[in-house]
Parts: structure tokens; C-alpha cells; sequence
DNA sequence: AACGTTAATGCAAACGATTTGCAACAAGAA
DNA sequence: TTCTTGTTGCAAATCGTTTGCATTAACGTT
């Protein structure tokens, strides 16, 4: 399966910039999109290995983060066992899913909060103009004592 | 300098769990108090060495991790360069520091939002009902282009 | 104040995610 | 098809953080 938008919208970018679109680019693309929840780079090296075994983790990473430094993907780092960066494909319609993280026993719960979304709007505004910055994306991350946790304490 | 209150309660939790409170630990408290802004492990041992100069690096991270589970200090992971955790004494008033993070030069730039704080009290309170989780940090990130790396785009 | 138990430290080695140098390869313009 | 140069695969290097272990020291008990 393929997913046209986002591979031209990349691809587009790539032009512009004398970048070349290539077959493991794709392939990365693709199986990011296939994928429901912000996969680590491990993971998607994973699944695209079985489409293309040859496929290097380092072509992954390199992909990745060209990705992001143009908006594409949008990082999250939970704390979870070492920390691996958790990669989502940038949402056109601007949801998105915010976690929780049990301080005891690391465990990462989402959720998504429709009113941080309304407060999102009203930061990114002020804070862009404060600052002249463009802000694209946002995640809150709560901590404390996840159900079991509070249960043992 | 030294900081009884966070200290006295430190030893206090410490106590009650057969831990004991050693010359390391007070003093690692000390400097990360002292320190203003969120230092990483590194930068506390730097810090700390100056006072005593056979303190080891693991023994800082053991004792932040400690501080950590016991909801002591609270870690932030910026996507700075190799993503060192950093970390902050817990604020007794619940004020948070925000950041926004330039997904192209990684340059992190902290904010305070009033408006964040109010509506961590009404998602706490939610989200807390509804997973039955206890909350008691928060920390929003925020991440697109600063100014520079939107001027020369 | 000395004693004994065992938590905490220092040290060095291990870990694991991510990055990087480099030679071989291939995308796409000419 | 050729040529340029961006990209890949591979292996080694990085670097923050963790861990095993022998030694040290906190602090309740004697």
C-alpha cells in the first residue's frame, strides 16, 4: 500500500531542495503512516525490513530526522525504558495525544484532552508573538503516580 | 549554604524507608536548589565537585533518580543534543516552566503561560478521575522554527 | 562510645539509542 | 547514457545513563 499525500508532499520538498526521493524514503514513509501509534525508530526499521531487508536502521534515523527538521514528524519522548524518541507523522487537522508517565514504574498512559487544543490556539499565538517564533506542534506530558502505583503507596 | 526544607524532607522520606541520609545526598540537594534553572546530571556533578571533588557521576544519578520516584524532582527532556534529562526541585506553589524546542537548530527557549496553569487544574482533576491516577507535574512543549531558523527559511 | 547490619558509594565496565566517516551506489538532470 | 552528487550500508564511535561488586559509612542497638 501506498500513501500519496504526505510522499509527494515530501518528495515536492525534496526537489526543492536537490534532495533525491528514494526507494528506502518511501518505504519509511510508508510504513510511518501504516502505523496507528508514534513508533520508535527501531519499530519502523522493523516492519520496513520486511518489505526491504536490506534496509539499514541508520538510513532510518537519517530519514527520520530529516523528516522532522522539515515539520514532517513530530517527536515525542517518553520516559520509558531509555527514553527512545517516539515519532508521529504531523496531523493536517492538528490533533493531538498527550501522555502521562508513572514516575515509579514508567509506565506511559495517553490520552487526548479536546481543551488543550483551545489552549494550544491561544499560546501558539501569544508565544509567536512574543518571541517571533513559529510554533507547529505541542504535547503536554503529566506525571505522578500512575492507579497501581498509588495502590502500592 | 545549605536548604533545610527540602533536605528535612528528603531526609525525613529517606528515614522512613530504612534509607539513610549521607554527606553525597545533602550535598547534591544543596546545588541543585542553588541552581536556578534545570540542570542536567553532568552539570550538578560539575557543580557539586567543586565542594567535593571524590563525589562520583553514578552517585549523582543514583540519588536523582531517587529524588525522582519519590516525586522530589521533576525531569524535563529537552531535544537538545543526545537528550540529557534535566531536572528541577519540585515547586511547593506548583508553578511549571515551559519550553519550545527549534526542531531545526534544537535551540530551546523556556516560557511561563498563567493560562497553562489553570487548565493543568482542570485536566488534572479529570484525567486523575477518569485513569484514577494521581498527578502531580506537568510540562508542555512546544516545537516549530524560532526566529532565526524562520528568518532564514 | 564501640558494634553490627546493610544501605550507599566509588570505580570500572556494560548498555543502548543515536550518530558519523567513508567507500560504494543510484536518482535525476543534462 | 553519462555525470554529478545526494544517499545508502556498514562498522565503528559517541555519549548519556545504568549496573555489578568490593568497600565504606549511617545510624539503630548494645
Amino acid at each position: 500500500m501506498t500513501f500519496p499525500l504526505l510522499t509527494d508532499q515530501v518528495t515536492q520538498t525534496l526537489r526543492a531542495q536537490g534532495g533525491r526521493m528514494t526507494a528506502q524514503r518511501r518505504l519509511i514513509l510508508d510504513v510511518l503512516q501504516a502505523s496507528d501509534s508514534h513508533p520508535t525508530a527501531e519499530e519502523l526499521y522493523a516492519l520496513a525490513r520486511q518489505s526491504d531487508p536490506s534496509l539499514n536502521l541508520s538510513t532510518v534515523y537519517r530519514t527520520l530526522n530529516w523528516l522532522e527538521e522539515r515539520g514532517f514528524v513530530s517527536p515525542r519522548r517518553f520516559d520509558d525504558n531509555h527514553a527512545h524518541k517516539h515519532f508521529d507523522p504531523v496531523q493536517p487537522d492538528g490533533g493531538h495525544v498527550h501522555h502521562f508517565h508513572c514516575r515509579k514504574c514508567d509506565r506511559v498512559i495517553e490520552f487526548s484532552a479536546p481543551q488543550v487544543e483551545l489552549l494550544l490556539e491561544q499560546i501558539r499565538g501569544e508565544i509567536a508573538r512574543q518571541h517571533g517564533l513559529r510554533v507547529d506542534d505541542a504535547a503536554l506530558v503529566l506525571s505522578g503516580l500512575c492507579m497501581d502505583c498509588v495502590a502500592k503507596s
